[in-house]
DNA sequence: CTTTCTTTGGAGCAAGCGCCCCAAAACGAT
DNA sequence: ATCGTTTTGGGGCGCTTGCTCCAAAGAAAG
């Protein structure tokens, strides 16, 4: 084990990807392009490519990183909600995260929208990204003692989630993500 | 009025809207290139540029095209459905329109999922139809004699519709898409 | 200091993009 | 047959794309 030499970076790597996340999370995979990244991230194309191989990798990258994000704004909390009030919370939370700052949806469902298929390591991730969200929605209906008719009614959940995400990320302003934020609690209270 | 003069086109407007709409339907507006237009068209750029003036122009008429075809198949039905069943009929039904062929999810959603609000043509015409859709969902529940809460009512289901949408886009196969079904026809069900 | 290794900036490449130009073609009108 | 008008095909233009190349820079190891 030798410690290698060479020149230092000069940029912080998880910087770098919460930048990266912002940009594709805003603009789509497609539409940002290696310049914009250059700009935005402050590195060169260069130091780009050497460290992260191609602008699909950096996107991996950032989606590791958004996941992380995800995990502890969105799903921790829901994985260990008691109640139908941490179902509750969690939409609300969901409704936040969605219209927070220039954002437009999750990054992950508008990744797979984008996608359409195409690119099988990114068809992966988000159905993987899919089943963990519907699960853990099947999973704190049962702790909230939601026991007939579970799987369903986590399927039912889980369309809102994503009904939330696309009017979010076709931009119609807030108040539609609201409207559907209303009606998914309104479910929710009805099952008390 | 004096009849024009000048060669006559060499084919159908409608044809080649179709096969513009089954394009734009399956790949999406940017990753659709005019010269993949050019093959699938069967038409010259030239003609191509002299009959709709762009690439954009091209996309506005087949998207007129479309919102007829999806009129007849879905709305028509819906706006004068009697009855619950014709609700979930209509859930049927676009379940059956969105995994059809080689589809994925409706054109108009993909549409504004893929622009994110950039293009305000586009933002209008999506918003409007989302609207419509919506109000189609609450009358029909008026009509069957869902009276009270029809307004959440009609946000929840459209909720599942954009759900299914985008999970059919996702390309998760079928199976995905009739989990949600299921859920939407549950959730009219317990209304009855 | 010299060597060795990596990173950095800048220029640039091949490919693809939407779109345009223009001569030839194909019709109706005269 | 000749004109006026529109469509058609082919070539090409200017631009952007993701990505690469390479000399210079910067730090650790000897």
């Amino acid at each position: 084990m030798t410690t290698t030499a060479g020149r230092p970076r000069s940029f912080d790597t998880d910087e770098v990807l919460d930048r990266a996340v912002d940009l594709f999370w805003r603009r789509g995979y497609r539409d940002t392009t290696t310049r914009d990244l250059e700009s935005a991230l402050g590195i060169s194309q260069s130091s780009l490519y050497n460290a992260f191989g191609s602008k699909q990798g950096l996107m991996e990258a950032a989606l590791d990183r958004y996941e992380k994000l995800t995990e502890d704004a969105l799903l921790t909390p829901l994985e260990t909600a008691e109640g139908l009030d941490g179902i509750s919370e969690f939409f609300e939370a969901l409704a936040a995260w969605v219209t927070g700052d220039g954002r437009r949806g999750c990054m992950i469902i508008n990744l797979m929208a984008e996608n359409g298929g195409a690119d099988d390591l990114v068809d992966k991730r988000t159905r993987r990204y899919r089943r963990r969200v519907r699960d853990a929605l099947r999973d704190a209906l049962l702790r909230a003692g939601i026991e007939s008719h579970a799987e369903v009614r986590a399927d039912l959940l889980f369309g809102e989630v994503l009904g939330i995400n696309v009017v979010a990320r076709g931009g119609a302003g807030s108040s539609e993500v609201e409207r559907l934020l209303a009606a998914a609690q309104h479910l929710i209270n009805s099952w008390r």
